[in-house]
RNA sequence: GUCCCCUUCGUCUAGAGGCCUAGGACACCGCCCUUUCACGGCGGUAACAGGGGUUCGACUCCCCUAGGGGACGCCA
């Protein structure tokens, strides 16, 4: 048995927690078959596609402790592969399935898939493509092609509606419609494959049995199945796992919770407590044991266990249970090794060190000085805002625009920030030092501190993040829709000063 | 809008027709331990979304409704 997991690297190069979630009953489930784990990393999505964020992705899942196994060879050497470096293997099959009349060149403008898109819409029904809509007459083929317009490969699909019967280890049958699948894309005009073509030639490839992914492919299976029968392959057996929810409900998503690895880690988190709960969400011992490791998961796993209701993170509960394992796992010795590795290493001292020396008269005000920078959360209260000097809606925008600025910035480096920072504060009209005053406080939880672009990068991106994020909370409570609304339409009006006020 | 998935305490969950007066854990509250705060111990509040069936019997099976989520891209 072969099973696999594919990983999408983030643009910001944040590993997620539902990666790691993923990847975690993967892991279990084949071992517990005595069979092979093997990672696939998606890079077709040129935004995403760096060496940088796929290291931090794998590094990310080694600090948790989960491993993984080489799988076979796919056109290159062992191990995890890209896409982009192996484009003729997709477009061979891409080929392969143009020949055999499975699939077509498409050469429709967005405009046009915008137009019949919305004719679908307003007609009610599914709203899926099908290739008699979207061929163009054999003239204008060749017109366009003669012309170069950039093409796709896509896909032939069934016509008209009619069941489609996906089975999954989880759900039985589950029944989905002709209707609302699509005339996918396989092979986009820049030639790299879709994750959808790309899936499936890779999985069988690497001779994959089992696929454990997130509930969100589900839709898109009756696609996949259809690629498989095309090709005359055998598909893997799919399961289809729940997702991680935010508080509110809503998929686990970086706007409203940390999601990084990385933050869990900077947060103080043990690994084995942290894969632990990833262990309990939707998921229990059958001796509804709380604490277990990761071996004990792997022995006792049991696929049929996985409750299908999205669990929600909750970050109370991480809290006892990294607690638990602090309290009840590592003795003294071990504890100081950890926190040695964690924040007292010599590396971390280093960086800090140029920031703290020239403000130090004893070493004992190091500690002061920089223990935010270690802390989890600062103990502030909406007070704390009381030294920046700016009312409280000027306040609450701050926060919330400069959370907004640096939500997608990349890369995370001081000038980057400084940049950013800089120029939003020019757009809001405010004073450098005025603006920079509620970031302080979120950031270092006083304006008495060194550069706070500089405790930003110490900090990282996902620390900082949660910390302004926090510091907005505190001053603007949980903002309503209505409010965010105003927030965001003032935040559009920022980088477009000029067109907002003709009429 | 259309399709799919899901629905047990606020949260994570146990529960495969009688073992359920629905169990455990987090959080919360109270008591005990304790020079404080934690830890620990003991206890408490708190849930089967609603309505119909099937059955001698339904949290468990079926249907409908409601709610939540996801998917409808040259993103994954």
């Amino acid at each position: 048995m072969t099973v696999r997991t594919r990983i999408a690297p983030s643009p910001t190069g944040d590993p997620h927690v539902g990666t790691a979630y993923i990847a975690l009953f993967n892991l279990c489930f084949a071992r517990q078959h005595g069979g092979q784990f093997l990672l696939r990393i998606e890079d077709t999505d040129q935004v995403r596609s760096n060496k940088e964020s796929e290291q931090a992705i794998f590094d990310s899942l080694r600090w948790l402790g989960l491993e993984w196994d080489e799988g076979p060879d796919v056109g290159g050497p062992h191990g995890p592969y890209r896409q982009s470096e192996r484009k003729e293997i997709y477009q061979q099959y891409a080929q392969q399935l143009l020949d055999s009349g499975h699939a077509f060149y498409c050469y429709r403008t967005p405009e046009e898939l915008d137009e019949l898109r919305e004719a679908r819409r307003a007609a009610g029904g599914f709203s899926a493509l099908k290739p008699s809509e979207l061929r163009l007459p054999e003239d204008e083929v060749e017109r366009r092609k003669a012309a170069g317009m950039p093409y796709v490969v896509r896909m032939v699909v069934p016509e008209g509606t009619g069941p489609c019967p996906i089975e999954d280890m989880l759900r039985g049958t589950v029944e989905l419609d002709w209707g609302q699948v699509d005339a996918q894309v396989l092979l986009k005009s820049d030639g790299l494959p879709t994750y959808h073509l790309a899936n499936v030639v890779d999985d069988h490839l690497m001779q994959i049995t089992h696929v454990l992914r997130g509930e969100e492919w589900l839709n898109s299976a009756p696609k996949h199945k259809l690629l498989y029968e095309y090709f005359g392959w055998e598909m893997p057996t799919l399961c289809h796992l729940p997702l991680l929810r935010n508080p509110d409900k809503s998929k686990l998503s970086k706007r409203k919770n940390p999601t990084s690895i990385w933050y869990y880690q900077r947060m103080g988190f043990l690994p084995e407590a942290m894969l632990n709960y990833l262990g309990r969400m939707g998921w229990s011992m059958p001796d509804e044991r709380e604490k277990f490791s990761l071996a004990e998961m792997m022995a006792a796993f049991d696929i049929n266990r996985v409750s299908l209701g999205g669990p929600i993170f909750d970050i109370d509960k991480l809290n006892w249970l990294n607690g638990l394992w602090i309290r009840e796992e590592l003795s003294l010795d071990a504890l100081a090794d950890r926190l040695q590795a964690w924040a007292l290493n010599r590396d971390n001292l280093l960086a800090v060190l140029p920031h703290a020396q020239t403000r130090m008269n004893t070493l004992s005000d190091f500690i002061p000085l920089t223990g935010f920078l270690a802390a989890g959360n600062l103990p502030l209260t909406e007070t704390s805002f009381a030294e920046a000097k700016l009312e409280a809606e000027e306040l609450k925008r701050v926060l919330q625009f400069a959370l907004w600025r640096v939500e997608t910035l990349h890369p995370w480096t001081r000038d980057n920030l400084f940049a950013t920072l800089k120029t939003l504060s020019e757009e809001m009209g405010l004073k450098l030092k005025d603006f920079l005053a509620p970031l302080f406080i979120a950031i270092a939880g006083t304006t008495a501190s060194f550069s706070v672009f500089d405790s930003m990068v110490l900090l990282g991106p996902d620390m900082s993040r949660a910390r302004l994020r926090n510091g907005l909370h505190l001053v603007a409570g949980e903002l309503g829709k209505k409010q965010l609304k105003k927030l965001e339409k003032e935040y559009a009006a920022l980088t477009a000063p000029a067109a907002s006020n003709q009429a």
